[in-house]
This record gives structure tokens, sequence and C-alpha cells, in this order.
DNA sequence: ACGAATCCCGATTGAATTTGTCGGGATTAC
DNA sequence: GTAATCCCGACAAATTCAATCGGGATTCGT
């Protein structure tokens, strides 16, 4: 199981914007230089606007910010915007499982969703920061 | 993020081992009823054979069956013979991270990576059919 | 020894998804 | 007005996933 490039290069752009909070709005140019294409990288911070966790201003001396503090913006948010919900299997959703509702399965994929969502909401930017909540 | 049918199909299928588990050889074409591609889910109990999951007994008569106690073969044991090692970012395995090794996203796919594992790892099938361990 | 029931396995195909690129339009600071 | 930016939909390439195909190898029962 692998993340996408979508969710990893996001939560570094993101990071980015946390390290550079103070500083006003932050060029596409600039955070690109993470190593990110340039592109590529505008459609991502595109849905990330569209989340509503960054900011952006048009025009020159334009750019992206946080939307928010960076304790109120979590990994999973960021994930969440770029790939869409968790869903390890439809079965734990949709209801449209051709087993029955006491299917084992079906209540490990609603464990594990619910608490991989549950670590990845409890990691903040500000803490991936201070390098806390991570032992 | 969405586990591939492969790990999916691999559980249901290994569930249904341990359910049969005293039953002697289930063949193919039985676990296929679970409502699966038959070829394809060939090929996956091949990798579960190789995993050393899955014991197979050739020829007529024949079939498969779990090759360890329920209680010993976990939901992660079986994802990882799907699709490999849960590896959220080679940047955190590989070490070609272009980032320092002091890279906070790092730190996060390390953790997250730990974390989920931990928690693949937790449940057996022994526990799935019982469902345990799954408040 | 034979036939039926099985597993084994590599090759191939088709579809979907991912990962980008391209080109031009809209907005704003100076 | 011009340069610096963001915005956005369409396109293209690469990769991965899901599944099928065709035949080979093993073993049971008789």
């Amino acid at each position: 199981m692998k993340l996408s490039t979508r969710g990893k290069y996001a939560l570094y752009a993101m990071v980015y914007l946390a390290q550079k909070a103070e500083e006003g709005p932050q060029p596409l140019r600039e955070i690109a230089q993470l190593g990110l294409p340039e592109q590529y990288l505008e459609q991502l911070l595109g849905s990330l606007r569209k989340a509503g966790l960054v900011h952006t201003v048009r025009g020159a001396q334009g750019g992206y910010q946080l939307a928010k503090a960076p304790e109120d913006i979590s990994v999973g948010h960021i994930i969440d915007a770029m790939e869409g919900p968790l869903n390890l299997s439809e079965c734990a959703t949709d209801g449209v499982c051709p087993r029955g509702g006491d299917c084992p399965s079906r209540k490990v994929w609603e464990y594990l969703t619910n608490s991989i969502n549950n670590l990845l909401y409890s990691i903040s930017l500000k803490s991936m920061l201070e390098s806390k909540e991570m032992e």
C-alpha cells in the first residue's frame, strides 16, 4: 500500500507553507523548489484551496498561504483533500456488500478505517514541525 | 487511499479458509463461490502460498488450507503478501530523500508506517472470527 | 493405467488511474 | 500597461490493476 504523489507532494508543500506561515504568500515557483513539478503542483494546490486548507492571493506578489493555523491542519485533512476519504473497502461504507452485516471482513475494514483516520487526524502541521507526537 | 482487490479478495479467501480450517483442503472452485473471479483468485492464492500462508494439496480432492493456525495469521501478513510491505513513501525507507534526515515529513511517514503496521499485525484471523479487538 | 479433478504458471489484454504537460485566460501590484 | 502571478480544462504518457487465456503438472479413484 502506497501513498500517491498527490498526497505526498501536498504534504511537502503544506509543511513548507507552515514554515513560512509568517512571511506572506509564497509563489508556486518558490514552493516547487522543493523538487516538485511546478505545473503538477499547481493542480494540487488548487485542490488544497478548494478544500479550504490554503488561501491564495492572485496577481503579482501573490502566492499561497495556509488558510488556518498550523495546529488546525492535520495530515488527515491534507490526505483527504488530495485522495478523497480513506476507504479501504467500499463494502465498509456503501453497504452494497453481498455478504451480510455480520461479515467479519467488513468489521475489519471499518475498524481499520477508523483507526487510521484517527492517526492521520491526530498529527497537525504544528506537531510535525515540532517533531512531537511521533514516538 | 484504497486497498487493491488483491488484498481484499485475499482476506476474504483467508477468512473462508479459517472458517473451514478443520475440513481439509478447499478447492479453488469452492472459495470462488464467495463471488471472486476464479482465475484471478488462483493467482492470489499462489502469492499466499509463496508467502507461506496457505498450504496446497494438488490433484483430485486437493485444494487450499491455512498453513498456520488462524491465531498465527494476521491481516498484516496477508496484506503484506499481496501488496508488498506497506510503504507510504519511499523516502522513509530508501533513504534516497533529497531532503535531510531531519525532514519533518519523513518522520511522519515512518511513524505512520509503524503505527499502521502494528494495527494490521494485531488482528489475527482468529480474532476476526470472534469479532474481538474491534471496538 | 486412465480419466477427472485439481493446482501451477507465464503471457497477454483491457481498463483505470496516476502523473504529469500544455496553452491560454483572469487578476493584481507596481 | 506590463510583469508576475494564480486558474483551469484538455490532453498525453506511463504505470498499475484486474482479469483472462492456454496449456502443463500432479494426484485420486477405480
